[in-house]
DNA sequence: TTAAACTTTCAGTAATTTCTGAAACTTCAA
DNA sequence: TTGAAGTTTCAGAAATTACTGAAAGTTTAA
């Protein structure tokens, strides 16, 4: 595991980075190493890379793999574990898309679920739940439009975010292709 | 300012989860009590609502204006400063994924540009870059992406939303619609 | 101008999060 | 079974981030 400054200084945005997309700084890197390395790579060559100890290495991989961005990959003949990225970027980044709903969204949406079956005890708590009603429909309205992106496939979402602003030219056409279904008043 | 239970649930949540959105606790607090009041707010009746120093909430607004999520709201004959949100729910999400785009997309971005300027300096790096570059793609068209839905308007783009499953179909007939213009491949 | 009413700043402290490294654990070959 | 080669765990240390509160700053009315 060569690290070339160009890989070097791709490692360390991704560490930079890390925090604000959801995990800590040398998740961020290993992820980018485990990424942008050709071969599988091992644990012990991931915290010699990037200077941390084996421990926070073996933690970092297992947070990995719960946000299912890499994998194991087990070499024949070879004791260690090596690991590769789960898939390709496309998916690595539906992943990161659909881990975090669940950590950022899910949560408050069972929250205002719960709030929202209270009656309320007075006009203040009756104006607080309008907007918490606003609030959970907005939620329940992304959660299911990025469901429904997701089972379009990488093509179909490919064809629709190039579109452009086709799409607005489309929806005001939409009633005369798709007549009487899901129309919205 | 009464914390009602129900609004004092909603805010203790909206500050559990305000990390993961991108700012702090007390941050989260703030503005849920902020968008839940009906009535303008003071800093001070903030403080004393969240039992925050006066600092820490002064902070906080500054942090919310940045965000372009809450303004202030001169009151006739009164002194003091009051806040209220800087809008209805959906112009408050769309601000929340717009500055996020700024903070977690745009910087990644322009650093990929510039890596992608050189020349690999071997068969390493070539296969880094080319990696980079598919990232960069990536990111490029989910801004793209997510400029276009933000002027499609409101209106528009929940009609888009509630669409759900229809939007394949529409896909599939695209090209009888708008013949010429964007087709993929 | 003064001072009351309010806001902001920021140095220091507190709370939280991340990281280390030694110990415990696992697996496998001999 | 033993031990070598590896992995994981977790208590405590280090680093980072958030918060307090006193002091400095601002604005307005008299």
């Amino acid at each position: 595991m060569k690290m070339t400054p160009l890989i070097t200084s791709a490692v360390m945005h991704f560490g930079e980075m890390g925090s604000r997309w959801g995990f800590n700084r040398t998740v961020g890197q290993i992820l980018a190493l485990i990424v942008l390395n050709e071969e599988p790579i091992s644990a012990q060559e991931i915290a010699d890379a990037l200077n941390i100890s084996r421990g926070n290495t073996s933690m970092g991989l297992k947070e990995l793999q719960s946000w299912r961005l890499v994998k194991q990959h087990l070499v024949p003949g070879e004791r260690k574990e090596f690991f590769i990225p789960a898939g390709d970027i496309w998916t690595l980044a539906n992943r990161v898309f659909e881990e975090r709903r669940k950590r950022e969204i899910d949560p408050t949406l069972s929250l205002l679920r719960d709030l929202l079956l209270d009656e309320p005890a007075n006009g203040t708590e009756a104006g607080a739940q309008n907007k918490l009603n606003e609030i959970h429909d907005l939620l329940e309205s992304i959660t299911a439009w990025s469901e429904e992106l997701q089972n379009l496939g990488p093509e179909k979402l490919n064809t629709l975010m190039k579109l452009g602003s086709g799409v607005g030219r489309m929806l005001d056409l939409k009633d005369k292709i798709l007549p009487g279904k899901n129309s919205v008043n």
